[in-house]
DNA sequence: CTAAAATGTATGCAGTGTCAACATTATTAA
DNA sequence: TTAATAATGTTGACACTGCATACATTTTAG
């Protein structure tokens, strides 16, 4: 006896829809199947989603909380470990959440200020990094923290797409070079080591 | 008096799916409308590609030829300024091509082993990345070098995603601590000072 | 010159996003 | 309580998609 109103249905879309994009990536997400998994008819969605890119900005929101959880640090005055961690997190989220993290940054979501709701995500996640580094920079200038804020997201952004396409950077010619093992690869290896050399310089510079 | 063979008609479907991937985002590119514009049956581009992502894959090959020769200097004995003007032309194209640049770094392609001359090109673009740095690097290690060339990369990747998405970095609370000129706004309006700061600031390190 | 390989077409299937018209239920105002 | 309205669901349709199969034509190689 299946009532007529589903009753938690947008919820449970973006649920599916989560799951459908980081396991097949957005690609292979429809509308279509979202609704059959729900066991409510073809357009029901419609009437939480008026096109494919709100599931699309609706995922992406669900993906930057992850992200958000995973770099958030508690305390006031954390360690640089604490902040090497937090980094090491944003790193890992990007490989273990690889669709997700293309759905986040890609173009599927064409603009963001389309969707207020991920906009306010992403800022979060962002501002919670500055504040990590705003920890390490007290008396510097704010234009400087400002400036090493986007630097060091800048090379948490690039590392996680870098190191997802590891066969860029295992070329026969840089493999001759290097010798067998990749930089990628040693850099993987130990990520935490690579980061506080890199980070240290960011800061200290 | 049209010919039963077109003669050329891989390069013009590689060309078509080029313009529109970057024009409207690789999501919106379909075969059919590839073999319309080539005045061709809906069925033709299957004797050139197998599947649609070996059309992505053809497309980002293009890519990154021009990124390589956006990113390549040919003196042995390059300046700093060379160097820098060769990353800044590396975020450029990120930007003037952000739908090219998402299809060449996202999911569009999952493996690039499957297309080998992906593989080769995205190396040769690497590698030309690699060789620029090794020009202020002489004395130092391999490892060093190896090193510092993916945090180049990660940074110049980063920086383009970030970019891209300004919005992110724009956020309220953001503006009320920094101002009302966003970092990144700062950023994109000297590029070059920005990256020979980052930049010596790793090289030096 | 002929057999095979390359390249093209015609047809069809199962699936897609989204719209318009209609049905049912929940909510709110009188 | 009841009647109007808003929210949420269904049906059906349109134009489009990737791609498989079977067949046609042309080029190329032996």
């Amino acid at each position: 006896m299946k009532s007529y109103h589903h009753g938690n249905l947008k919820e449970e879309l973006t649920k599916y829809a989560c799951t459908i994009c980081e396991r097949d990536g957005y690609t292979k997400l429809s509308i279509r199947s979202l609704a059959k998994e729900s066991n409510v008819s073809q357009t029901a969605p419609y009437r939480h989603f008026k096109t494919k890119e709100e599931v699309y900005a609706a995922v992406a929101v669900e993906g930057f909380n992850k992200l958000y959880k995973a770099v958030f640090v508690e305390s006031d005055k954390l360690t640089l470990n604490d902040f090497i961690q937090s980094c090491k997190n944003y790193i890992d989220f990007g490989l273990q959440n690889a669709n997700t993290y293309d759905l986040m940054f890609g173009t599927a979501v064409g603009d963001f200020s389309e969707h207020p709701e991920l906009v306010d995500t992403a800022n979060k996640t962002f501002e919670s990094l500055v504040l990590n580094l705003s920890s390490f920079l007290k008396g510097k200038d704010e234009d400087i923290l400002a400036g090493k804020s986007i630097t060091v997201w800048a090379l948490l952004h690039g590392m996680v797409g870098i190191l997802r396409k590891q066969s860029i950077t295992d070329g026969d010619v840089y493999a001759k070079e290097f010798g067998p093992m990749s930089t990628t690869r040693r850099i993987s290896s130990d990520l935490p080591a690579y980061l506080e050399r890199v980070l240290t310089g960011i800061i200290e510079s």
